[in-house]
RNA sequence: UUCCGGUGCUUAUUAGAG
């Protein structure tokens, strides 16, 4: 049995779920339990992909059969129900551990901060964060390099700067995380100058770590402001140094190469996956698909098509959402239908980023009152619709001149909480 | 405490200005 726990450790290690807790649930029929490592491990995975109620009914019958949870345990479904937003279930699986006298972690309640984040929860966020001193669990570095990213995402650097000022009061050093979400976060703000001479200095002049994490930034920093070909040169000569770059290296630069609409370079260093010991994943095939369909360009869209097949990589949301752009763009609405269709069919959530280029592409071919309907039809799906679904709609009702109608989706607009950009 | 948890990077959407 010590092989068995082992070896699902090993297979969640690997990313093979499924099968993990397939020998997961053999052992349950016999009646064996796991060791607690194990049943944690299990835990955390099923909470991770997004089956918060499924794990929580597994804790339930493991208790039954004599499991005893520990803070893991706890925080693992902590964790699930934050990711997916529901927090009266997170908080009451917060009160119940300490209910039972099982204390939180800074662990947990990072994890907390971090979702409440990602959900605009700040306010909420922000009171726990001031709250873990008191409960005698004060944030440690992780905490608040959460914080700062939620900061530097949101683009409100005054705060970033002056939240890093109260951490290095408190004794906390920036580190590398710090400074990659500092400087992404510039970086999506349109700060790029800003973003390159941060991570100059934290590179070149400082006696910091320098991880390839924090190369990719600048080097994605470099390829905003045209200088791929630099960037380039850069990465040949530090590998002769033993720079390891990484697939998201290649996709970076891949990128600015299609930016430059240099989509033939941007092959010949997609060819050279193959060879290093990178290979080409779905965001490498998006990059360029994205490119061909921008251009209209129908043989690279095959060229790319033949070449996943090759690979077995298969077309995920947004490489089909790419898709859809294009029919919208040749003046073919019903094709990009057809493909949010075929999607839906085969199993992919569509984005609101989808629901938006569907809406764009039945607008633009004179189909605003289609395209309204659909509107209604998945309105609150996800997040949809975002305030770039009612521009769409508003764009497409001034060119037709409905005015009534632009008040019309301004009126609802409010209603959803969303405000005009 | 050689087996369990938390932080940073790359790809898709609208308008205007240039």
């Amino acid at each position: 049995s010590p092989d068995v726990n082992g070896m699902i450790i090993k297979l969640i290690r690997g990313g093979r779920i499924c099968q993990a807790y397939e020998v997961f649930s053999i052992l349950l029929g016999k009646n064996f339990i796991p060791n607690i490592f194990t049943c944690n491990s299990i835990l955390f995975s099923l909470c991770k992909s997004g089956q918060s109620y499924v794990t929580l009914s597994l804790f339930y019958s493991l208790r039954k059969k004599g499991f005893s949870p520990n803070v893991y345990s706890y925080t693992a479904i902590v964790l699930g129900f934050s990711k997916e937003g529901l927090w009266k279930e997170a908080y009451c699986v917060l009160k119940q551990m300490q209910d039972e006298g099982c204390m939180p972690t800074v662990v947990t309640y990072t994890i907390v901060i971090k979702f409440l984040c990602i959900y605009n929860k700040f306010r909420e966020a922000f009171d726990i964060f001031k709250a873990m001193d008191k409960k005698g669990c004060p944030p440690d570095l992780v905490t608040c390099n959460v914080v700062l990213h939620a900061l530097c995402y949101h683009g409100s650097f005054t705060e970033a700067y002056n939240f890093i000022q109260v951490m290095q009061e408190k004794g906390f050093i920036p580190d590398q995380f710090s400074y990659s979400a500092l400087a992404s976060g510039l970086l999506k703000a349109g700060f790029v100058n800003k973003s390159t001479d941060l991570l100059s200095q934290v590179i070149f002049e400082g006696n910091n770590t320098v991880d390839v994490v924090t190369l990719n930034v600048y080097f994605h920093s470099l390829c905003c402001n045209g200088k791929v070909k630099k960037v380039q040169g850069m990465i040949k000569s530090m590998m002769e140094k033993g720079f390891v770059p990484t697939t998201i290296t290649y996709n970076t630069i891949l990128k600015g190469l299609c930016k430059e609409a240099n989509t033939d370079e941007a092959l010949l260093v997609f060819d050279k996956f193959s060879h290093g010991g990178n290979e080409a994943d779905v965001v490498s095939f998006n990059t360029i698909l994205s490119a061909a369909c921008k251009q209209g360009n129908s043989s690279l869209i095959r060229r790319v098509f033949t070449r996943m097949g090759i690979e077995g990589i298969k077309l995920d949301t947004i490489g089909i959402t790419c898709l859809m752009q294009y029919y919208g763009k040749i003046g073919k609405p019903q094709e990009c239908y057809t493909l949010f269709k075929y999607m839906i069919l085969h199993g992919h959530i569509p984005s609101t980023i989808t629901y938006n280029v569907l809406l764009d592409s039945l607008c633009k071919n004179g189909f605003l009152a289609c395209a309204y309907r659909i509107f209604h039809e998945f309105k609150n799906m996800g997040n949809f619709p975002d305030t770039t679904s009612y521009n769409i709609l508003i764009n497409a009702s001034i060119s037709k001149s409905d005015y009534f109608f632009t008040k019309h989706l301004l009126t609802d607009m409010y209603r959803q909480g969303l405000q005009p950009d």
